[in-house]
DNA sequence: CCACGAATAGGACTCATGTGCTATACTTTA
DNA sequence: TAAAGTATAGCACATGAGTCCTATTCGTGG
């Protein structure tokens, strides 16, 4: 049997490093590339079409469940496993519609790492934990779907459904800034970012910036890198 | 020379690896523990007295700012090398106050890290790529405190002033839940909550509970991976 | 015993937030 | 050309958030 070849994705240098040396040690395991953000990853995920590509969910410039996305837009070969700092169901949920083969937090053990990688080499999916085939994947996912209406209500909803012009003003909310301030930054009026905010809130299905900020961090949507809470030195 | 002994702090396995080798293969440094928590990483500083320790900023049980102070407070050997993955200048700040040596993104170049650890070694400050001897710190922290006074205000505040009463408040605040909502799960009164979470906004130096929640995860007060949005299933 | 800080809570007030509705202008798609 | 989606913005309204008071009840340390 070949080796099953792997790409491995973050933007952390040393976080891959781990990931790389966990996997590099492994029998039958052969990483093929390495890449920090999501641009260069689909790149190189469309070149070495590796078997499988282990991606982190925050990265900058194309979050994972883009790639994922993307990925399965375009049918390629490869599966993805994805890795989160912020576990949570529902991220898995979304994860798994996207395409997702695997979904795993960031605080792994490396050897439950690479049986999980064993797994999705063989066409299982693992979710939290759980290894499911292509059938009971999704059966889960309609069980799940029952209680975890409330988010993304419509059934049919896209899964970047926001605007840029929402983007704009998410991350300016994530950075703290009142409606007024972003008002201000943007030169629009302060109702039209009323109006956008509560688009935001909507589409995401929560009830507050507070929780959009949560939400939006928890996703990758944004990042708090970019952010600063710092304001222009009076 | 003796080897440099290096304790590693990280409560990801495969981080901690990836610091683990781009250490261990480096000439004369020898890592002789690690740690996945905060309460443990104390612990082994006091046991194994390493000469430097590499701290990750968010830890669960204690975060690294905490055991920064208490290793100071105890006048331990060991040096602090701390690693965030919410890089920002106020962080940085906060974190020479504590008595941190050394104050690194977790993007950082394995390469660079190792001659972070080196310039620790020879008793140098490393802030933000900058490398100070301790006067040279000094005088940086003078000038930067003119610009940054709005954050912390009072020159005598304490570094972790925030109570145990508001550490639950915070910790439901950045879970998204309403002052009503916190006031019904901490069986207090709506306006006891307000109370806590003026104080909390106080202390930090910010405007609304929005900021206090990027502020508490930036600096890692609380930490995203223990809330969860969704609500008990109607 | 007294002083101090903490958690508790109430009242009153201001302002920000979020919602619902309407409406115009522009672009894209059918 | 018509329909649909987005960005813009106004108005009115309800509610939440945050501030400033005062006040009581604790437990701790002088």
């Amino acid at each position: 049997m070949n080796d099953i070849t792997l790409l491995i994705v973050d933007d952390h240098p040393l976080f891959r490093q781990g990931v790389a040396d966990a996997l590099a040690l492994e029998q039958g395991f052969r990483v093929i590339g390495q890449a920090a953000d999501g641009k260069h990853a689909l790149e190189l995920i469309r070149d070495l079409e590796p078997d499988i590509a282990v991606l982190d969910v925050n990265l900058p410039e194309m979050n994972g469940q883009q790639i994922t996305h993307q990925v399965n837009q375009e049918k390629l070969r490869t599966r993805i496993l994805l890795l989160t700092g912020y576990d949570d169901i529902e991220q898995a949920i979304h994860a798994a519609h996207a395409g997702a083969a695997a979904y795993c937090a960031k605080d792994i053990q490396p050897q439950s790492l690479v049986s999980v990688i064993r797994e999705v080499a063989n066409g299982k999916f693992v979710i939290g934990g759980n290894v499911f085939t292509r059938r009971e994947l999704d059966s889960w996912l309609e069980s799940q779907m029952e209680g975890a209406r409330r988010s993304y209500s419509e059934p049919g909803s896209p899964f970047h459904p926001l605007s840029d012009r929402e983007m704009e003003v998410l991350s300016c909310v994530v950075r703290g800034m009142s409606n007024k301030e972003i008002a201000g930054l943007l030169g629009i009026s302060h109702q039209t970012v009323k109006n956008h905010v509560t688009s935001i809130l909507r589409k995401f299905g929560v009830e507050d910036r507070t929780q959009a900020v949560v939400y939006a961090l928890k996703r990758g949507w944004v990042k708090l890198q970019d952010t600063d809470i710092s304001k222009p030195q009076e």
